[in-house]
DNA sequence: AATTTTTGTTAGACTGTGCTAAAATATATT
DNA sequence: AATATATTTTAGCACAGTCTAACAAAAATT
């Protein structure tokens, strides 16, 4: 099954949390994203069955090799993006917004062709 | 109520085939965004109640004052984003479907300021 | 005028993704 | 150990927006 934008933000979002506490379970998920705790549950349960996260024997999330490419496929582009907008002279809550919404539909050649037109010194 | 990514993609694209054909049937909509009729029909009458869209005496679709505004702002922002796109490097068909995606998710903001970094003479 | 074709609508299903309420489970405190 | 708190899951609802099947209405053809 295809990954949608939801679940691409959860495995981002698992992503962030992991780097910044070291362990995620669903409610820091829930608190992260404002999301209801059932959302997570059953996001999260959707990202298991299609081999994007697991549950480590302490019931912490973990992401999969290839939810963890996803993750960081976006994580790099949300970095990116915001940057990029920001040296457009963009503020920064509003380029981080935009660059959340953009990092999901924008396609590999476009966002190339974007970060190729950086200055090399404001690259991620 | 707020009108939603797809709400904009009707409106946007009345105005186009309005200025091609002059006149804009259900028909024409679901042939150039390739939707069922059923599809078109629905989308049509919830655009019509919130006030966008009307019909004419021959049952003809034309936009409101209200609809006509946000139609010709997705619309620029469309020519916009993908001369900016091309400008960058990326082809003609990529650049399109990009801008089509972004085009409903930017912020006015950003919008902006992409649109000023764009060279004078490739400007819509 | 009758028939065929085209166009539009109604009815109902499905998917993705959010929600609340309540139950189950796990963890922490007394 | 018993109780209280925190976390997760289950069950069911809502909404946007697509679809198909079938019907109704309008337009074109014979």
């Amino acid at each position: 099954m295809k990954l949608m934008e939801s679940g691409e933000m959860y495995l981002e979002t698992i992503l962030v949390l992991k780097n910044k506490y070291g362990y995620v379970r669903s409610i820091d998920i829930a608190h992260e994203m404002n999301f209801s705790k059932p959302s997570v549950s059953r996001a999260i349960a959707l990202l298991k069955d299609d081999g994007y996260v697991e549950h480590d024997p302490h019931g912490m999330i973990l992401l999969t090799e290839k939810g963890r490419a996803i993750a960081e496929k976006i994580y790099d582009r949300h970095r990116t993006l915001t940057k990029y907008l920001m040296w457009l002279g963009v503020s920064d809550d509003t380029a981080q917004a935009d660059a959340c919404k953009i990092e999901h539909i924008i396609s590999d050649e476009s966002f190339e062709r974007i970060r190729a037109h950086m200055p090399e010194e404001i690259e991620a």
